[in-house]
DNA sequence: CATACCTGCTAACTTCTCTTGGCATGTGCG
DNA sequence: CGCACATGCCAAGAGAAGTTAGCAGGTATG
């Protein structure tokens, strides 16, 4: 029928969550170009590595990167993150398909997914 | 090069944070199957009109519906909303293109933006 | 004229999200 | 060993977003 991943409703929620932020935009963009560690990739943007990591945590979680654990040469621990290639296309009728299979906001449950 | 409208960096975040939310996600399908007016659409998704306005609000912000006044029958005003027909193709490439164009969170101007 | 629809706006509250700054840890080099 | 650079986490404040409830106005029908 499709080709297309079509995610959850909530997994939709969740990506476009994460990429409608300016910062987070940035940040695949320098990730496109290619990959690079926290403290370098904070740099390069002009921002804190504080404010990036909450950043980079929310497109991982989103699954739009991915990050690998690596030593550089002499012996530091660099945390590499890299863009999982990914094609999302929003139309009226993918968001429709998309909306059928939102968690309803209805009582409590969703063990996992908390608040 | 591209057939795609390509919007501005600031406009893909608004777009996105537009519909990075379960009941603007319910309102575009709802509205891609028929156009529907204020009252029964709220009714129809089993939300408080003034919940549904703020929704409708942003959404037309972003562009993706618009909204027009008629006068119903028995002479009531009834505001329709219909969904724009768009098409965006969200990947780590177009992002990068988009980043391109975001407005720097530099110092305060913008007059329009406020914000 | 009361009822039932439709429209819209605002004040106020609650709940996220964003951002900063500090702290703790580990490794290599002069 | 102190400095430089890497990683990470947590607390707390500021600000934006989501929701509710109430008010006000308009037109038609019984």
């Amino acid at each position: 029928m499709s080709n297309a991943p079509s995610p959850t409703g909530d997994d939709l929620v969740r990506v476009l969550a994460s990429l409608a932020n300016p910062h987070r935009l940035r940040i695949i963009a320098a990730l496109a170009r290619e990959r690079a560690y926290v403290s370098g990739l904070a740099r390069q943007l002009g921002i804190s590595r504080a404010l990036l990591q909450v950043h980079l945590r929310k497109l991982a979680a989103a699954g739009l990167v991915t990050a690998s654990l690596e030593l550089s040469e002499d012996g530091k621990a660099m945390n590499y993150y890299e863009v999982q290639p990914f094609v999302l296309t929003l139309t009226p009728e993918t968001i429709a398909a998309a909306a059928e299979t939102l968690t309803v906001p209805d009582s409590a449950d969703q063990p996992g997914a908390n608040r």
